[in-house]
Order: structure tokens, then C-alpha cells, then sequence
DNA sequence: TACAATCATGACAGATTTGTGACTGCATAG
DNA sequence: CTATGCAGTCACAAATCTGTCATGATTGTA
């Protein structure tokens, strides 16, 4: 999850501002002194910072130049005004964006995306499926135990796919059939066990200890567990 | 120096953002049709795109989702309204900034700017992509590996430049006409086969170890590895 | 244990996908 | 105009994956 430090001088506005961003999937860091949240920055992982201009002590861009004294890390501004000055000198001081309040929450959230759009450090999980040792990897179509990894046909890996995305579920034939293939294909059911096996000869001259995984379920199907 | 494509339907307001743009030290590249300018971004360099939401044939957020389909590059949008609506909706098609008409000459350098200041060494570096002992040069549209050095056709090049830039990864066929053809081509499936024989021919005659690094996977595409 | 149902396995046929050569069209340069 | 090189299409051969069948092994049950 990515964390964003938000810094205003109001209580109820930091407040206001994380109710906003929690159902999008944020973690928040709420800071009323711009000089105490410098000192965060430094220590946590921080994904961006929102940060209000009228504040006592240290206004906005002051703060944000400070930042950018050691820090990369995407800066938006928030401001009462909307004088285009104000949004020059914003963007002058090293920040990447601005909004002027009120703003809506559609607003902030599509704001706050796109900039973290720029900064896709974490790994892309959607593309590799992990269950234990194993890692499906749909870029590659292969499967990964440790540090052997086999490249799958095209059915072995929708296959694979069913099975190890619910591990311990039982699937039938007919259930993997509908998974790998068209749904109104003629295919003989027992194509599957064919394919089961030739994964299972693939993955064990390949080092898998696959039959501890792969099993066979009597009378109804196959499943991993 | 830095270009900026600018897409407007408008050719005064093309010549107007010129006029401003240039005494910030910007090369223009100036369209009036999105799909063209499409076709521009593939070849040219780009660093930046503005890109008017109001325009007949096909608008800007389209422009804007097919930009995303196979770039990175910054796009800000350009609109007369003010509704925050079309702010989300720009930022929600792959937008990073949003500049609403009338805008001044400060802001849209500000705005500018700010953005690019992301991509400080961006021009190097993809001007020349290096995996192992390969190096893919845009300048020349050349491969070398080690002292041998051949120059690319231009689908070769976007085809191998697609594959390396991401190694391991299996690129069905439609992906690479995605990113070297343009997006809405007729083009059949199999012209990639064509593209990839005569690489592997070009190549093997120069001396590339081409075999052990662009590999077909059988059912899928291709890949480099 | 004996029997029936179910599964694993090997061999092979069939289907699909890919590689390759030959050809056309197009644009460009000389 | 002709020559050249690139892009795209097609047809057929080659490679590889998929599907079927027969047979023997395994499992569950009476």
C-alpha cells in the first residue's frame, strides 16, 4: 500500500483530506508543522505528499523546496486562492501539481494517480500468481519452483492456472476443460489427464517435486494443495 | 533541445502555443489530426504533448488512451470548459496535467516545466537501450553486440526494441503490431513472422548469436531472453 | 479377495502453429 | 525509367503441440 503525507496547518482538513483518500487505497500520514513532517519524510516511505501553502511558521513552498533539497518525491500543492501566480510559483518551488480547495474527491484521486502513474516502483503482483515456493508467471508462461523454472505449453498453463489460483479446490475434468479450452469444444474429457501428465513428466525431469503437489482426487478430478 | 507536440484542430491556436512556447527554448512539432499525430509520435522524439480535448473526428481523451497505448511520454490537455469532470476524465485517460483556456504564458511554461523536470535525462536515455552485450541505438536505428554493428528497417527496429526493453517477456504477435505498426492497422497477423525471419537473417549473416536470444514461444509470440 | 470403476502411460494420428521461399506493390534515389 | 530496398501476402513444408486409443495399473467396495 502507498503512503502519502499530508501536511496542513488544520486538523480538520487533514482529517477530511484522509477520509477522502482511505477507500482509494491509502495509507496517511497527517502532519500540522511543515518542519516536523521534513523529518518524516526522511524516515518513512512516503509515495507522495499533499501539502497546503497557507501555513504559520513555514508556508508551502518554502516546505517545498526544502524537500527538494534531498527528495524526488511528488509534491502536490493545495490552495484556497486561485491566482495563476500563486500556481506559477507552486510549480516554480518544485512541486508537480496543485489544487485549489474545495476540491472534490474525484478530483484529488484522479490528481494523485496520475502522478503516481509516474512511479511505478512497486512490483506489478497481477502478472504472477505466488502459492508458496511456486510462482506462475503469465509474462514468461512459465512456472517457477525456487530456482527451477519450465516453460508451459499453452493448455498446461491454463491448466496450471486453475488449479493453483484455488489451491486445495477439487476440480473436475470438465471444470479444467472449461478453463483451458473454448467452452463448446468436443474435446475428449480424458485430454485432460493427458495433459496432466505430460505436466507432470515435464515438471519431474525438471527437479519439481510435483507429485507432492499435484494430485489426483478419486472419482472426481484433480486439485493442488 | 526539447519538442513538443502540439495537437490542436485549430491552426491559430496551433501558431498562438507556438509563439509562446518557443522563447522557452521548445521545438514545436504543430497537428490538427489525432490520428496523425499518432504517426508522429512513433518516429519522432517527443517530449511532451499538448493535447486539446475539443476536436472533431476523434477527441482528445481518445487520443489521449491510444498515446497511452504504446507511450510514456507527459501528456497535459487543453480545454475551454472548466467542469472538473473533464479534469477527472482526462486524468482518468493517461493524462498528467490539465491546462484550462484561457491560460497564460506562465502557466503553460510553469505547467510545462514542471513535467519535464520528470524527465530530465530521459532523451539519453532512450536514445540508447542497453541489455548485455547489446545496444539498441534510436539515433541510428542500429543493433550492436560488441564490435558488430547493423543497421534496423524501421519495423525491425520498433520490433526489437519492444522485445528488449523488456527481456524475458513473451510478446504475442498482436502486442508487436502494437508497438511497431500503428495502432489501427490492417496489417495481417503473420507480417510480424516476415519482420522476425528477416531479423534473424540480417543478423545471423553479420554474426549476431541471434538464435540464443530471440526466441519464439511456440502458441504465443516471441521473446528475448 | 474379487470385481468394477477409474486413472496413468505409451504410442500414434491429427491439428495447429511457425519457418521459409517466392512473389507483389510501393516509395525513393539515381 | 530503372534499380534498389522495404513492407506485406501467400502457400507449402517443418516443427511442435494436442487429442485419441489401447493397455495395464491402481483404487474403492462388496
Amino acid at each position: 500500500m502507498r503512503t502519502i503525507l499530508l501536511i496542513d496547518d488544520e486538523q480538520r482538513m487533514l482529517d477530511l483530506i484522509e477520509l477522502f483518500l482511505i477507500p482509494h487505497g491509502f495509507k496517511c500520514i497527517k502532519e500540522t508543522s511543515g518542519k516536523k513532517a521534513l523529518g518524516i519524510l526522511k524516515k518513512e516511505k512516503v509515495s507522495l505528499v499533499l501539502l497546503d501553502i497557507m501555513m504559520p511558521e513555514m508556508d508551502g513552498w518554502e516546505v517545498c523546496e526544502k524537500i527538494r533539497e534531498f527528495s524526488d518525491v511528488p509534491v502536490i500543492m493545495l490552495t484556497a486562492r486561485t491566482d495563476k501566480l500563486d500556481l506559477v510559483k507552486g510549480l516554480e518551488s518544485g512541486a508537480d501539481d496543485y489544487i485549489t480547495k474545495p476540491f472534490d474527491e474525484r478530483e484529488l484521486s484522479a490528481r494523485v494517480n496520475a502522478l503516481l502513474r509516474r512511479f511505478p516502483k512497486e512490483e506489478k503482483e497481477t502478472e504472477m500468481i505466488i502459492y508458496g515456493d511456486f510462482r506462475l508467471d503469465k509474462e514468461t508462461y512459465s512456472l517457477q519452483y525456487r530456482d527451477l523454472k519450465v516453460p508451459l505449453t499453452l493448455k498446461e498453463f491454463f491448466i496450471v492456472e486453475a488449479l493453483i489460483s484455488r489451491p486445495t479446490k477439487t476440480y473436475t475434468r470438465e471444470q479444467l476443460l472449461h478453463a483451458a479450452w473454448d467452452y463448446n469444444t468436443y474435446t475428449d474429457i480424458r485430454t485432460v489427464d493427458s495433459h496432466i501428465r505430460n505436466l507432470r513428466d515435464k515438471l519431474k525431469t525438471t527437479g519439481f517435486p510435483i507429485d507432492e503437489f499435484l494430485k489426483t482426487v478419486w472419482g472426481i478430478g484433480y486439485k493442488w494443495s
